[in-house]
DNA sequence: CGGATTATTGATGGACATCAATTCTAGTGG
DNA sequence: CCACTAGAATTGATGTCCATCAATAATCCG
């Protein structure tokens, strides 16, 4: 909870409101599938620890990662409005989370209103993530993606406190990684070799640690504008 | 502002209240940056007519579309919350648009809680249709994108009444075409010639025609359940 | 009608996929 | 504590899809 205050500037008693509202914390192992494409949905998922991802498949067997969550993180907020989702949400990690039934949100956003644009703001920002992932899946090759994945993911996770120093944990395999970035986990392998020879970061065993992040975010041309993370108007 | 209502089930006074609050109509050409990228935004734009592209353009010179607006569209309304855009947003034809005012959406939001579901559910179904366009950029090849963009746009022009029999307008360049689909013209050029010859689709001179709808959505897989057309929870 | 943009087609190359081993690692049970 | 095993990571060889380069044809527009 102390994550989303970050992020978004909730005043004392809002926040009182939103931890008032929210059942759990619930706690679910890694790779279970939380929430179902197409499933009506009567709450939203607060991720209070862990990695969660949404996806998609396709009939190929193939699977597009279209969005990584980190603690803090609504992550299926949109719901709320859209009634059922069009993708997956699944556990990459163990994961602890609460949840906000959608009768709770309407009370509290009807009580404040800065709450409701607290909630909106961050559905725009998940928006604004799948932009940026757009610019990497259609335009940027292979060691550029996996290079603006990290900083992204190393700013978004600095930015809630689940960072220190010049690592992160990243318990995910390359394959997971590498649905992401619209690649086969081989390729992914490859390319995370060259960042790590060339001295930039390094992806192991569940650890990222970036070595030269000036060097990363130039050859990802990262600008971080996108995570709007100078606390936007509310 | 018909379009609005068809997408959105707004009550009579509702729809009274968001066309006292807008402002306009405004018509600008073709290839007119309408909004800037990091520019402080007041008031979001309504499309009454044309098509709108929200873009980012990388050093090198190539550009990524990360999602194409139809009349009805509210183009930049996440730049309520946001304060500012990440991206710019282009007309790709000329437009007639509307303008509201972000103290007017303020106000009404607040007279009228539906409106906000309303205008929160349109903002989270631009990012659906992100998600499903990182599935096509990350995990589609060449025809199966450009089959899949086809579909979408059928759909949604359909939805807003802007699209007649098997066809719809689309006049834009095949150049414009490709920067949604992260691939280059030449080769767009190649794919759509495929799909003509194969009898599926038509896209020549700014028009589309589809002739075999059930053999593209086939081809691109193409599920309509991420545009939320049968109206979802409001 | 002339100039520019757009569309079209061909030839070549490169980035990433695919296929296929092999090695490494972590978890399990004897 | 150590074999055993399954998943994950790693590396090599080959193939393919799409980019790039280049030229020509078509279309648009003042």
């Amino acid at each position: 909870m102390k994550r989303l205050r970050l992020r978004c500037e909730i005043s004392a008693p809002e926040e009182e409101a939103l931890r008032a509202a929210v059942q759990g914390p619930f706690v679910h192992a890694a790779e279970q599938v939380i929430v179902r494409r197409g499933e009506r949905l009567n709450s939203s998922i607060l991720l209070l620890d862990g990695l969660l991802a949404r996806y998609k498949d396709l009939s190929n067997g193939q699977r597009q990662i279209t969005h990584l969550h980190v603690p803090g993180d609504f992550a299926d907020l949109h719901g709320y409005t859209l009634g059922y989702l069009d993708h997956n949400v699944i556990t990459l990690t163990p994961c602890r989370i609460a949840r906000a039934p959608h009768a709770k949100v309407t009370e509290i956003t009807g009580r404040f209103p800065n709450l409701a644009r607290a909630f909106w703001f961050s559905t725009n920002l998940d928006a604004s993530i799948h932009r940026e992932w757009e610019v990497s899946l259609g335009r940027r090759n292979a060691i550029e993606r996996a290079a603006h994945l990290l900083c992204e993911l190393q700013s978004r996770l600095l930015a809630v406190g689940a960072a220190e120093g010049n690592g992160f944990g990243l318990p995910i395999t390359q394959n997971q990684f590498a649905e992401c970035l619209g690649l086969t986990g081989v390729h992914v392998n490859r390319v995370l070799r060259e960042l790590r020879e060339a001295g930039l970061a390094d992806f192991r065993s569940g650890r990222v640690t970036i070595h030269d992040r000036p060097r990363l975010e130039s050859l990802a041309e990262f600008d971080p504008l996108y995570l709007y993370l100078d606390r936007p108007a509310n």
